[in-house]
RNA sequence: GGAGAGGUGGCUGAGCGGCUUAAAGCACAGGUUUGCUAAACCUGCGUACGUUAAUUCGUACCGGGGGUUCGAAUCCCCCCCUCUCCGCCA
């Protein structure tokens, strides 16, 4: 949700948000439906003023009964009129995007992403590197026919020494993070609709939920939704901010419409792990949070030496509710190219907003907090790991800071 | 899942149709006085939107939504949530 003084004042700038954002919502249409409720909020609170002095006199002076009475009935009209004006501007409200930071690119899709920095050296091979798809299965340790057979194409199993990788691996993240000052969550995996709203992910991504039968309930496609939400409603003081959230968690998401060669694999799934990032600060400090969390984010992918590049996202590949976004990229040797495996967004206001979370400075001063949402690993680590890990003999090394989780230096056929 | 009891301001807790502009206490902030790991007294103290020169004024808000009434925290209906006991379970 953008601030409504925003449309008020600088109607032209949310116009062009809009525009550049491919949003359809007719802005001037609704800087006129804005003004017609305010107009009617002020004379229907004039009506109730006259109402409340009037009604004290009917105590005295039966006669007036039936005058307040007619003014009920006015009041109720203009009232009714008002609750639909207003539902109607908040239905629009709904789906104007958050501005953008200056720097973010122009563009539709992700090669109009800009490139940041790469980092790091990547592998060679004296023979055709497998995919992490063909490696799962040599080695026993990703199964996607069970997946498909137990429950639907698009899940699947880690067994064995891959599930005790992918456990290791999600185990270290939350450790590391947890050094860095980050408080570590388990979070609901369910969510009702207005903690999906108050994140964003209703109405944008409405087609990625899924949602259980007969309940206000939706998997959740992130603990980014249940993070955030979990100060809804809430005000937070200065002096505990910034407040550092991580969780790790399923994230369900319907994936309707992704085929092809681009979902090989269990790269683009209806189930997969996620250890996250969430930070809640001082609007001044966003731009410095997000930072801090790609900091995080390429830490850890150092740290397991994967070669990655980071990208400033463009417009068109953002969602909605995303101020600034950056991508890391990890090398997929298999695959011979760069695949998303974090993604690092400035929300600023646009969620603390729908979701009603304040700070409260020492004099005083109350405003919205800002919010960052960053993954941290999720199991499309592990599969950069092994494409990017494997030997001629079919075998994969684990990387050095995972061994003391794993208690094995590599994964080999049996 | 069954049976009860409740949801009031930062907290505790009164009010149960109009002297509520929500008592009182605690906590918090400012002041006075005495003094100093503190007390007494006084004053102030919620949120949102709009409005104003303003710390002005207005409206709404006692879990949420609807209704009755000239008037609702208070009466009626629906929903949600919490607690207690029982059952079940990791």
């Amino acid at each position: 949700m953008i601030d409504i003084k925003i449309l008020r004042n600088e109607k032209e700038r949310v116009k062009k948000n809009c525009e550049r954002r491919g949003c359809e919502v007719d802005i001037d249409k609704l800087y006129e439906i804005d003004k017609e409720c305010r107009k009617l909020i002020g004379e229907t609170e004039e009506k109730q003023a006259l109402r409340n002095t009037l009604s004290k006199e009917c105590r005295t002076n039966p006669q007036m009964r039936v005058k307040v009475k007619a003014l009920k009935g006015e009041i109720k009209e203009m009232q009714d009129n008002l609750d639909a004006l207003k539902k109607k501007m908040d239905l629009q409200m709904a789906l104007l995007p958050n501005f953008l930071a200056d720097d973010v690119p122009d563009g539709d899709e992700d090669e109009d992403n800009a490139l940041i920095r790469e980092v790091g050296i990547k592998p060679t091979f004296d023979f055709e590197p497998l995919d992490h798809q063909a490696l799962g299965e040599k080695l026993d340790i990703i199964d996607t026919a069970r997946g498909a057979k137990v429950a639907q194409s698009g899940f699947y199993y880690w067994k064995g020494k891959g599930a005790e990788l992918a456990s290791s691996l999600f185990f270290w993240t939350q450790q590391e993070l947890i050094k860095k000052g980050y408080t570590l969550f388990f979070t609901p995996c369910v969510a009702k609709e207005e903690t999906l709203f108050g994140t964003g992910y209703l109405p944008f991504f409405e087609d990625q939920t899924y949602k259980l039968e007969n309940e206000d309930l939706a998997l959740i496609g992130t603990s980014e939704q249940t993070l955030i939400g979990y100060h809804a409603n809430e005000k937070l003081l200065e002096k505990d901010l910034p407040a550092l959230y991580t969780a790790f968690s399923p994230c369900f998401r319907t994936e309707a419409g992704s085929y092809g060669k681009e979902s090989r694999g269990i790269f683009r799934v209806h189930q997969f792990h996620k250890v996250e990032q969430v930070i809640f600060c001082l609007p001044e400090e966003s731009e410095k949070y997000h930072e801090f969390c790609l900091d995080a984010e390429e830490d850890l992918l150092k740290k397991l030496k994967l070669p990655y590049r980071v990208v400033n996202v463009c417009v068109g590949d953002m969602g909605a509710p995303g101020y600034k976004k950056y991508d890391t990229e990890a090398w997929f040797a298999g695959y011979n190219g760069y695949r998303e495996v974090t993604s690092n967004t400035n929300l600023t206001d646009f969620q603390t907003r729908r979701l009603n979370v304040k700070y409260e400075d020492a004099d005083g001063k109350k405003d919205f907090l800002h919010t960052i949402s960053a993954t941290a690993v999720t199991d499309r680590v592990v599969c950069a790991i092994l494409e990017n890990n494997q030997r001629a003999d079919g075998s994969v090394a684990i990387p050095e800071v995972l061994s003391k989780y794993t208690g094995f230096s590599e994964i080999k056929a049996e």
